[in-house]
DNA sequence: ATAGGGTTAG
């Protein structure tokens, strides 16, 4: 690259050409630069101010940098960079907002820490640039060293950098470190509250993102845009606030931003965790040239919804149409093969998908391969599967939590035994290990095992937060705690529900495998509500089990069935009356997931 | 030369 770049120059140097005598001044010279979007002619205009002898002059190398950069040329904006006798302030950030455009946070900060130790003193951009290299890899440490230098050289008043450190606090996870930056801004734009409600969204505080999101419309300062909005909606998406989640698809419409590919993503999403499937399919088919991002979303929504051949058929459509799949896509397909049983469909695509698309399978690609062998009592083949890949810790507790919970599905006690084994010796999910462990005891039988575990888990002080189910329906939520089967009528309907698992069986419910469904819903009904809750119920009486991210599919032919709507009815009735739940703040903690429902003891 | 948004396995 350096030789070809070399090479433009000097012929470039060395050919006679009428050029037009403004050529030569510097103003025109910087003016072409800031035009220039073509690598030829970049090198012909470098050239000339090499001729011209500007080589020397900071602003003009500065420019020289910029356009290099912008035309993704971070090496030769190096080489310019590093033969500069002395850059400025504008050298060194043009420089390091280059490395982080190319997707190298960790140099943009190396050069950082190198500016640091000259006499060039980093400005509001160096900082801003900075502080977003630290939220793109999550570096919460180098972070605050950054935060507090600001106020040592006196930015923390400014827009830009308060907002930037907001995000950054955010991705790190430390949403009060955000909030305290927040409320010390003396002015806000949207982007201030954006980046406050992206913080709330993406740390599983949903209601406060929607909280901030009100604030906002009543002060009336601004109105949203399609960041805000999308940001909006993903919070809606991540509670299951359905309501919530059509207002602002009410207002995305009326500010006419509703054909932006991200906020039309978003919708896809929000809609598909909210249960209502047709709703992302609409607001999917208007889209008018889908990238691949809103197409995984309407696949991971179908997969979710045991629409496996649904799934797969987005798929073939996308890839008829050009659009690359990515690592996100192959999740959702092998998601959907393992949910819906189609087991072979499966194991082809995670066989071609490096060979036919490039992409590599890691860990999580390998997670729904042993899940979906697991699901389907092929353990020996999960087992051998996990085996094979090399993890982290982290990867590794999900994957060996994937294969405990399909050995205790088919009571296979040998491997539920190596997979806790795993899990305990990471120091990973240990709890989460015990309990599951000692289950797939008690399923086989093994009351013996199942009681000395239980007495480990309490000798050595390991206990578990109980699995925890809710629903939002207009203000209020709904909890159910999951084995709480203690309440009024508790048998009664108790009973109730295992009628109802016997006609879910009849209509070919499999267990663990297929996500089926209770009644059939064209708006917010009533019937949807109720329906809605006897899935929770269900799962808080142990009485389904429902793996996590199978949401109940609705089926038109079970609407007429008398006996369902009995269950409704008194599940109605039992549900108002004993579950409501007034302080919804006290949960913020199982916010990232709507239909969340963890093993219990 | 600077800040904010969407999809991810259990």
């Amino acid at each position: 690259m350096e030789k070809s770049l070399t090479r433009n120059l000097l012929s470039n140097l060395f050919s006679r050409q009428n050029k037009p005598s403004c050529f030569h001044t510097k103003a025109c010279l910087i003016q072409q630069l800031q035009e220039c979007n073509r690598f030829i002619s970049l090198t012909s205009v470098h050239s000339e101010i090499l001729k011209s002898g500007f080589l020397s002059d900071t602003f003009a190398v500065n420019n020289l940098i910029n356009c290099y950069i912008r035309l993704q040329k971070t090496l030769d904006a190096r080489h310019l960079f590093d033969e500069m006798p002395q850059p400025n302030v504008v050298s060194y950030t043009s420089l390091i907002a280059g490395y982080i455009n190319m997707g190298q946070p960790q140099t943009s900060l190396w050069l950082f820490q190198k500016m640091l130790g000259t006499s060039v003193i980093p400005n509001e951009f160096t900082f801003a640039t900075v502080i977003k290299a630290c939220s793109m890899i999550a570096d919460l440490v180098t972070g605050k060293k950054i935060h507090a230098l600001v106020e040592a050289v006196g930015f923390q008043c400014n827009l830009v950098v308060c907002s930037s450190l907001v995000d950054m606090y955010g991705k790190c996870n430390d949403v009060d470190g955000a909030r305290r930056v927040y409320d010390l801004m003396g002015c806000k734009n949207v982007v201030s509250w954006t980046s406050m409600i992206v913080a709330y969204a993406q740390n599983a505080q949903g209601h406060e993102a929607l909280k901030l999101f009100r604030e906002f419309n009543y002060l009336l300062k601004d109105r949203p845009n399609q960041f805000m909005l999308a940001s909006v909606i993903n919070a809606c998406a991540s509670l299951g606030r359905l309501v919530s989640g059509k207002v602002a698809h009410g207002a995305v419409i009326r500010s006419g931003h509703d054909s932006n590919d991200v906020v039309a993503s978003a919708l896809v999403d929000m809609y598909a965790k909210c249960g209502c499937i047709s709703y992302s399919d609409k607001v999917f088919r208007r889209i008018s040239n889908p990238s691949v991002i809103p197409y995984t979303s309407m696949i991971v929504g179908a997969a979710k919804y045991g629409l496996g051949r649904f799934s797969l058929e987005l798929f073939k459509e996308m890839i008829e149409r050009r659009i690359e799949p990515n690592d996100v896509t192959f999740v959702g397909i092998l998601h959907a093969c393992s949910h819906s049983g189609l087991v072979n469909e499966g194991l082809e695509h995670l066989n071609s998908m490096y060979w036919k698309y490039g992409i590599v399978p890691d860990a999580k690609h390998h997670t729904c391969v042993v899940d979906m062998l697991g699901r389907t009592g092929r353990l020996d083949e999960a087992y051998h599967l996990a085996k094979s890949i090399q993890v982290d810790p982290n990867a590794g507790a999900l994957l060996w939590g994937t294969l405990l919970s399909a050995s205790r599905l088919h009571g296979r006690v040998d491997i539920a035994v190596e997979a806790s084994k795993k899990l305990i010796e990471s120091n990973q999910q240990v709890a989460n290990a015990y309990v599951t462990l000692s289950n797939t005891y008690a399923l086989a039988g093994e009351w013996e095992s199942a009681h000395n575990l239980r007495s480990e888990m309490k000798r050595s002080g390991v206990s578990k937060e109980p699995g925890c189910s809710w629903i939002e329906i207009k203000d209020k939520t709904y909890m159910f705690y999951a084995g709480n089967a203690s309440l009024e009528r508790g048998s009664e309907v108790l009973s109730l529900l295992r009628e109802l698992e016997r006609k879910m069986k009849e209509k070919g419910y499999v267990r663990g495998q297929t996500g089926l469904a209770f009644i059939e819903v064209e708006e917010e009904t009533e019937e949807q509500i109720v329906g809605l809750h006897s899935e929770r119920l269900a799962l808080a009486f142990g009485l389904i089990s429902i793996p996590k991210g199978i949401t109940i599919r609705i089926m038109k032919n079970l609407r007429m069935c008398k006996d369902c709507h009995d269950v409704f009815k008194l599940i109605s009735e039992i549900v108002e009356r004993d579950f409501v739940v007034r302080d919804i703040n006290r949960f913020h903690h199982f916010s990232n997931g709507s239909c969340s429902c963890r093993d219990f003891w």
